[in-house]
DNA sequence: AATATAAGTCAATAATACTGACGAATATGT
DNA sequence: ACATATTCGTCAGTATTATTGACTTATATT
């Protein structure tokens, strides 16, 4: 009986924020190469990722997510600006809202970003059944709630 | 047919790359309050999770997991060890290797550290099944490989 | 003895993020 | 119409985290 709740043990929870990390960090190493020779870090990185998966993704969302103050992002904002990889327009409803766009260059940027990362995950998955993969996603996104 | 393979799809990649930055950040995030009231930081805490998991961890191993350079870490230790939550042991076997541990109080502070996140991981699992749980971490393991 | 490995150290710099204060534009409620 | 709230931008100063590069110490391997 007891063995049914194991994974609800205090060791195996600790274990999993140590997943979280390790997969994060690996993940998003994949990265490097393609960030320095572009002059970017990776808090530009996390920024493409948001935007590549939510065109149009509002300023206050980010802040959201990231969890950084608005002094940070504008930064990062700035940065992929000048290098015309995103635009910014005013929210149609709501004007004071800005929407952030990746702009052409910008979507091929974010291909090359990203390959390294989709293979891990990739390679990750054909080694995995889709129940397996359809499990992990709901976990995590019960992690974020 | 092809429905079987829509979990390797492109979005759907991408996808799962965010959900690992997002359950990353919302995790770690949650711990805060705790490290501000002790003067501690995210580097602070990346580097408790890994001592508090696999006790007697050595430096290069945490360098590997981490990806910073020793001198970066090499802070980070200092001040756990002024603090007296850390400690370094010489390898028995190999005396050029060190071992970390967690002092008593180490222990204590993690366990408020962690309580949280841990929290937050409790919660998501109580919502899912053992099998879930289970596939979950299987798939995050063979992301990190 | 020569070389390699694990780790520590010093110094300078870069990247990321923070606090606090203030301003601009727009929206909402009365 | 006015007061208030919200969303975002901006300026300045500082803290934290991480980097590069050069060098040292101690121990292990061959």
């Amino acid at each position: 009986m007891l063995k049914d709740f194991l994974y609800l043990k205090e060791k195996n929870l600790k274990d999993v924020i140590e997943l979280l990390l390790k997969s994060y960090t690996s993940s998003f190493s994949d990265s490097e190469q393609t960030l320095k020779r572009n002059a970017l870090g990776k808090a530009h990185h996390r920024l493409l990722i948001l935007v590549d998966n939510k065109s149009g993704i509002k300023v206050s969302e980010i802040l959201n997510c990231l969890k950084i103050t608005k002094q940070s992002l504008n930064r990062v904002i700035q940065d992929l600006i000048k290098k015309n990889l995103i635009s910014l327009e005013k929210g149609e409803k709501d004007g004071r809202e800005k929407k952030i766009y990746l702009t052409k260059k910008g979507m091929e940027f974010s291909n090359s970003l990203f390959s390294s990362q989709k293979n891990r995950i990739l390679s990750a998955f054909k080694k995995s059944s889709p129940d397996e993969v359809l499990y992990f996603k709901n976990v995590l996104k019960r992690i974020i709630e």
